[in-house]
RNA sequence: GCGCCUGUAGCUCAGUUGGAUAGAGCAACGGACUUCUAAUCCGUAGGUCGCAGGUUCGAAUCCUGCCAGGCGCGCCA
């Protein structure tokens, strides 16, 4: 929409050159705002601020000359006002606004679409969780907020694609399969003391069962070298399908997975360090192989490779970050837990050292989340396995409103998740206050059908019979939707979607309570209905870009 | 000690990247159902934007220093 308003300045400002009115050797980029306060007008512009100088005119005397050629044949302004220090306020004709909707009726599903991003190759990592045991509601935020940030980049217009990085090397796969091992055996009566480096959870124990139930006691009299692969592949893949279950379950989906074992398989690892050597950036001390990070952003240099041979977590990832790049992506995002913003800097410093451009890596950060019940904080410790997993939220309080707590406030503050609260069918809740919106609406099509009404092709709708200001409210709100979604998709701030459809479902609200959309004038109905149906349609594509759902029916 | 995040109404949080009178929700108080869903609406009250300086026409927003909370500072992953 901002889009057409820059248009017709552009315009006045090429009608102004023309006349020679104005000079206008260097144009600056014509920003278009929307004003705090709608008595301003529907759009300003502090354009003949900016032009003053080059000019050599007062802005008033600019904005004078700008004013006319606006106005001037131009039947969707419907006025120009010049503002304090040479502000242009303009407000729009109605049938602006109108013309935009029928729009928005057209798109349907596809209302809030943009080529914002211009087909930018983005690569969205998250979630990446460790597969040595089940989600817990932290994963569950980072698992919400990727999958809506690739929602809305898709939307936005950029190409993207989602990835989950699986960790399956090292010591952990180690620990993990002795965990079970150990767990194997005392299920099976012998009793050993259970390290306290293992994994605590009670869902090893129950990966032991299963075991036994396929094997029986096979593995019992054998050693423990003999029989750890079987125990660490077993493992890890019984962990990692319930994290796929878990997040299927949670409306996740992922295009690709990606395993760290398959880097050290391809050799990729070797190939970067040595790529990195070559360029100086590599170097031994100690014993040990070493990254210059502190010549970038970095404290200090980092460990590649140890002294007793083994390759650290930070040298496949490097691995892992130059195959990303390599396989064409343009934009790569990564998600993580806020506990990991210690290593921000050091995988700054390893893009940079590859040469690549600051702006084509970057990390964001999710804060933690404090689970309470009733106000009670609910304790999460991975050690003593007593954490609330994904699973056993999503279970009591649901998909939409677990998604909707995640994406209701900015990633980097911190978030109250109260149990109580998101699983209240009440005003206290906002996921219900933005569904039943949708439902109701839906509920007056449903009264429009007992009616006989149904809504007729655009062209037997007469929209002009929209007059009122807070139908016109309505409608503004509607038209903004689509820049929200780029803007959020460009600034990667998923809440902005959530408090946008407040907003918009509150304006709603107040409409319903006030004016009845199904009554005797059949014209005026069939109007109503028409704003009504785009209302749903941007309701529906709000939540559906936060995977939240929109029932008919509440 | 160093680094990152946060600090805005009683509570939970927004604040369009420096703009016009700082906004929502919940909680509190008072109203509104013979009507398309009252899971709603309307109104009242609630503020030293953590504190102190600075930058300028203008600061919740930028800079500096403190204070408080969270997290991190491995040849762990």
């Amino acid at each position: 929409m901002k889009k057409v308003i820059r248009q017709l300045i552009s315009n006045a400002l090429d009608k102004a050159r023309k006349s020679g009115e104005l000079e206008l050797s260097a144009v600056p980029e014509i920003l278009v705002e929307k004003p705090k306060d709608e008595k301003f007008g529907d759009f300003s512009t502090s354009l003949s601020m900016m032009l003053a100088k080059s000019e050599r005119k007062k802005p008033r005397d600019i904005a004078d000359i700008l004013c006319r050629h606006l106005k001037n044949g131009e039947s969707q302004i419907a006025s120009v006002d010049i503002a304090g220090p040479g502000f242009i306020n303009l407000k729009m004709a109605p049938a602006f606004f109108l013309s935009r909707l029928v729009k928005v009726a057209e798109l349907g599903d596809q209302f809030g679409s943009s080529d914002a991003g211009g087909g930018k190759k983005v690569l969205l990592e998250f979630v990446s969780a460790n597969p040595t045991g089940p989600l817990h509601v932290g994963h569950g935020r980072g698992a919400a907020v990727g999958d809506m940030l690739g929602r809305l980049l898709k939307l936005a217009g950029y190409n993207v694609s989602t990835e989950y990085y699986i960790n399956d090397v090292g010591n952990q796969m180690n620990t993990l399969g002795r965990s079970t091992w150990a767990r194997y055996r005392e299920i099976l009566g012998i009793a050993e003391e259970f390290s306290p480096d293992y994994y605590q959870g009670e869902y090893i124990r129950d990966i032991a069962r299963e075991i036994i139930d396929q094997r029986g006691k096979e593995f019992l009299d054998k050693s423990e070298e003999e029989v750890l692969p079987f125990f660490r592949q077993y493992s890890l893949d019984s962990i990692l399908n319930g994290i796929k279950d878990d997040l299927s379950e949670f409306g996740v989906e992922f295009d690709q997975w990606f395993n760290e074992k398959s880097l050290y398989d391809d050799q990729l690892v070797d190939k970067a360090v040595n790529w990195l050597r070559e360029k100086k950036h590599v170097y031994d001390k100690e014993g040990a192989v070493w990254l210059n990070s502190s010549a970038f952003d970095d404290e200090k240099d980092r460990v590649l490779i140890k002294q007793t041979g083994e390759k650290t977590y930070f040298c496949s990832d490097i691995a892992y970050h130059k195959n990303k790049i390599d396989r064409g992506f343009e934009w790569i995002v990564d998600l993580w837990g806020a506990d990991h913003h210690g290593y921000v800097p050091r995988m700054n410093s390893v893009l940079q050292a590859m040469g690549y451009d600051k702006d084509v890596f970057k990390v964001m950060l999710v804060q933690f989340v404090a689970l309470t019940r009733g106000g009670e904080k609910v304790s999460m410790s991975t050690r003593s396995g007593e954490f609330e997993t994904l699973s056993d939220v999503v279970k009591e309080v649901g998909v939409d409103a677990t998604r909707f707590f995640f994406l209701m406030r900015s990633s980097d503050s911190h978030l109250d998740f109260d149990l109580e609260l998101a699983k209240k069918e009440s005003p206290e809740n906002p996921v219900f206050y933005i569904q039943y919106a949708h439902a109701r609406i839906c509920s007056i099509f449903r009264k429009a059908t007992e009616e006989g009404l149904s809504l007729p092709a655009i062209s037997h709708i007469d929209l002009s019979r929209l007059k009122d200001e807070e139908e016109f409210t309505l409608i503004k709100k509607i038209l903004a939707f689509t820049e929200i979604v780029g803007k959020s998709a460009e600034l990667l701030e998923v809440h902005r979607i959530a408090f946008y459809l407040h907003d918009l479902v509150a304006a709603f609200h107040g409409y319903y309570s006030r004016h009845r959309v199904v009554s005797d004038d059949v014209a005026l109905s069939l109007a109503r209905l028409f704003l009504m149906d785009c209302l749903r349609t941007t309701i529906h594509n709000g939540l559906s870009v936060m995977g939240v759902s929109a029932p008919e029916q509440m």
